[in-house]
DNA sequence: TATGAATGAGAATTCATTCAT
DNA sequence: GATGAATGAATTCTCATTCAT
């Protein structure tokens, strides 16, 4: 279920090569996570991830040459993570079935992991200073990919005509507000987290897949 | 067309009296304005206003008493108002025509004040430690009366059932999208921006209204 | 009763005139009275001493040209009246009742200008970089004056042999005590302040005089 | 002679292992004593602290969290142990001898300590607003115990009866002029300083112990 | 006279980073 | 590898003083 986790991560790395190494550079990682994601770049010092990885801040800097590079990494290594596994959408199945399954795994995936899509979303408000290349280039080659496949499907007349890329675009901003802005959903829907949740995902769905159907 | 303008924004306020005071002040809350929604609270240092309003650090302190209040002012006073006189929805004009109509000053409004709109959405992102409870209040009064007249609406049948506050969050997230992420914007979609927003405003109609008509 | 009042004190002084500018200096000299004897020089600011006279900061330092300035106008003119006046001690009177009459002259004038009285003793303890040598010179002046005095007592054997400078130092130094000192005395002594006031006199009176007294 | 040192002084302190941060700590408490009891708190600065201690102003701060934190545990830890050591009275002693050891006693202390007498001189006279209450408590009790052996004294008619409370305090003001004001005691005695305290001390000794002896 | 406006010189404190061990 | 120690370069904020009106 869980399309990577941290060893798989950390092992594209070339340096850590102990198993001591790797646990402390996933502490250091964890704990940035959270309060990159948090509050930002500039609003997280390396005392507070030193003390949250539960270790000197030299120390720290033993294995991330620096605070930016440590950020850097999170960014385009984890984040990039989250797309690269994302998205299996089966070019010969139900388009509406298709859609829908994407939707569905995009939230499941942004709720999994909310720090990483947090983290990403903040980068993106920034302008992505910091954002590489070869991360800019898989999305892009990622969009490309399914704007193709959903242009063949509204090509064979089983979607109403849409912009592909702007479709995606529309799936990411919704899906985004549910799992990054809660702060924002908290202050106007009522009830838990979870059920808010599954309202949004629902009218998510009746919006884009109805919007879409052909009549 | 522009539904507010500082001269009227810190007419609200107590304190600027003369005519150089809310020159100062207009400056300092244009320099603050720009850094602050480019490079976030912490991203953002009082040198870097001084020098963008042209005058000395303690001269902007002279007029804000801190950073943190001087962010306050901006996040609270302007974008407080980019709520306000926004929206005029009437109940008894077409629903399809009426929903149109909001999404495209909505867009327009978030294209007009880009900046408040990103600063908005920055604190947002980091769970809102900013926002004054009266702009909290403003903002759930404005979104339960909008979602009472979408209620109205479905109930009469000119809508297809939906939750109207997920309905305007869905709207909300992806006009956000098209004016303050426009870095991600960029990097999926070729063409000039305008375009590109013009291209959107199309899906984001298309989607939302064509999934609301009733079939 | 009262040896000098705050206009005599100002009417030293060669600049004001008018009624208005007098009013003005003695509510200036009111608020710094207050604010030095409390927090030191260093600990007070223009700022509290404007607001505290009801008037702005640049107003103040037109009557008094610096902080400085103002501070040692207090000192080295309210201070000093506070010894002038004072002491009257008879030579040709009982020893051991003038003696008695003057530690009650002493402890009554500092308790009637505490703030004075902390001023003088806050700058001693400082080591007087600011006490002017005119202050000076009055003091030595009273004391030798005092000391001769007690010396002709001595030396016709109305009192016990005693160094009289230290005499008087030491009848300084515990009238001090009830009048400076309180936050001391509060933390030893139980009781409400005028009552331990005046078992501290008495208590001075016994020690002196009947230290003094010769067997 | 010396009751304590500062060895002793800061190895109740539970912070500093290695030698090398003792040295340094103690070079900053040594600098900060200097400075803050000339000076006072507010008009001593955190890089004159820094000069006189041979290193860096966030060197400094490495070491103490905050200027008030130094200030305070000058105050509260290097002053309390100014007090516990010092009073040493045999009840089965004779009464006037046990009274003459003590103010010699408090004398030299004071002169040895100058500058922490200095300090916490400077800390009364400004009401205490740092000194905490545990050393408060123990100023208090060791009050109260001198207190009830001097009574003792004056009930078996070994002296002439006076409040205990207001001779210690009569005690103290008198020690505390000699060696906190000696600003004011050169201004009026002439002689070298130490001719000047062996009189001061004659002096008291004279009225506290003459004044007491019953008639 | 009086004050709003402005500021240079500090003040305390923070922080990423380096160094020595 | 790990960390205590150290610091230069900010960073926010204060304050006495000056200036213009």
């Amino acid at each position: 279920m869980r399309p990577f986790d941290s060893d798989a991560d950390t092992s594209v790395h070339t340096k850590p090569r102990t198993r001591i190494q790797r646990e402390k550079e996933g502490a250091i990682l964890e704990a940035a996570l959270d309060l990159f994601s948090e509050n930002g770049f500039s609003g997280t010092t390396l005392d507070q991830i030193a003390l949250a990885a539960g270790m000197s801040k030299p120390n720290v800097l033993y294995y991330f040459p620096s605070k930016e590079e440590l950020y850097s990494e999170l960014l385009n290594r984890r984040v990039a993570n989250c797309f690269a596994p994302l998205e299996s959408m089966n070019p010969n199945g139900d388009p509406i079935e298709e859609l829908r399954g994407y939707i569905r795994r995009k939230m499941e995936i942004s709720r999994a992991y909310p720090r990483e899509s947090r983290l990403y979303a903040s980068e993106m408000l920034r302008g992505a200073p910091m954002l590489c290349d070869s991360v800019r280039g898989l999305m892009r080659a990622l969009i490309d990919a399914k704007a193709e496949i959903i242009q063949g499907w509204i090509d064979s007349g089983h979607l109403a005509p849409i912009d592909p890329k702007h479709l995606i675009i529309a799936i990411w901003a919704t899906t985004r507000q549910y799992t990054n802005f809660t702060a924002e959903i908290r202050g106007i829907a009522t009830g838990a987290d979870s059920e808010v949740f599954e309202g949004g995902m629902q009218t998510i769905e009746t919006l884009i897949l109805d919007g879409l159907r052909p009549r």
